[in-house]
DNA sequence: TATCCATTGACCACTTTGGTCTGTTATGAT
DNA sequence: ATCATAACAGACCAAAGTGGTCAATGGATA
């Protein structure tokens, strides 16, 4: 399987691959038109399926290439060595928001991808699900847990409810943040880790010894 | 303006009103099928249509109904004598969830109408996002701000930050606890709000005095 | 019996759907 | 220069779906 889609020219491929990620994160499946993405990226109809055999074999190329570009995004960017599990969340929700901001709904189809989990037909991408789409949740988990202090927390007791305070606040943030910016904001990545780090300080402080 | 559909059979009528705010939460307007609201609400074609002129009618009535709704359901049950933040936003939670209960889709679809606010060419339902549309915002925002004491805050300068991490924790448990619900499941409110003290007691132990 | 209105679903003209096909242009090897 | 092959365009297709209509039915009330 191409993850990369790589045997197209790579700025008509990128916004094939937005367009139709825009797509099917706004709609479902059935309700997502061809007609709109060929409209959005620019090409001819004949092209995509050209391209792409059927809007099935999109659909399912897409996820592969979605899943495959986030975990290694992730993957390479989390500090492993961290372990304080508020720096872990940290640096995750800073590099969600990079993603977010190059790909603006990859993230929306990928939960989209994920919640629904409807068995693709084609085998070879529940092989890729099963391959990525598991490790990737595995990834995402393992960031919350692997390698992790948790002897800094003042009350042993109440450390899963801590660490979810401190999933939910640090969410809830950067997904207001994203929420509040027009199209053609750029983000201040800098200014952003300011108030980050604003919040952890409190949350460290009232939480860890 | 009929805030109640009241010549409506109280059955059927809820029927029709949950079809349609499903199908309007689901997708835009454009995409919403008013062939999909009557197979859902199980009734025939003719009968949607002798009750509402056209689709925008009853797209237009049913944001009429649904913020008077909510905002009589949220302005009725609000302790407005309680001085502790974290009880009120707590309450909050939960008049959420029971309407969330009864009425899966409500605040998906109000929150959608909220945030695209395209301007609607009904002159009677413009009227009615100004006076309800506004004071619903108005009062969820006097949720967090009036009557409240804010001397229970053990850092006074992190006031406003404590406050958000309060509301984000508190949301996003509900939010969660909604997701993996099945449409069957019975909620436990008993249940729930034990929870949620238990995260009350842990901020407060922490925020305040 | 006559009136009335809720209710049905076949039906309409129109749009949109995923996908095809033929033709044209660009590329690049020989 | 030639020829093959790929990239690309967009008119076109049958099928499905769209919002909306309307004559017909059935049950209730007077």
């Amino acid at each position: 399987m191409d993850y990369t889609l790589s045997n197209i020219d790579s700025d008509k491929k990128d916004r094939i691959i937005n367009a139709a990620i825009e797509e099917f994160s706004l709609y479902p499946y059935d309700k997502a038109s061809t007609n709109n993405i060929v409209k959005n990226a620019g090409i001819s109809k004949g092209l995509l399926f050209h391209y792409f055999e059927s809007k099935q074999e999109l659909y399912d190329k897409l996820v592969g290439f979605v899943i495959n570009k986030l975990y290694n995004e992730i993957s390479s960017q989390i500090k492993w060595d961290e372990k304080d599990i508020l720096e872990r969340i940290k640096h995750l929700i800073v590099v969600k928001m990079k993603i977010g901001k190059k790909y603006p709904h990859m993230f929306d189809f990928i939960i989209k991808v994920l919640s629904y989990k409807k068995s693709s037909s084609v085998d070879d991408v529940m092989d890729l699900y099963g391959k990525y789409g598991v490790d990737f949740q595995v990834i995402l988990s393992d960031i919350y847990t692997k390698n992790i202090d948790y002897s800094l927390f003042r009350k042993p007791e109440d450390v899963q409810k801590n660490i979810n305070i401190f999933q939910w606040t640090l969410e809830k943030y950067s997904e207001e943040k994203l929420l509040n910016l027009s199209e053609t904001d750029v983000l201040d990545y800098d200014e952003i880790i300011v108030e980050i780090d604003e919040y952890l300080n409190i949350l460290k402080s009232t939480f860890y010894n």
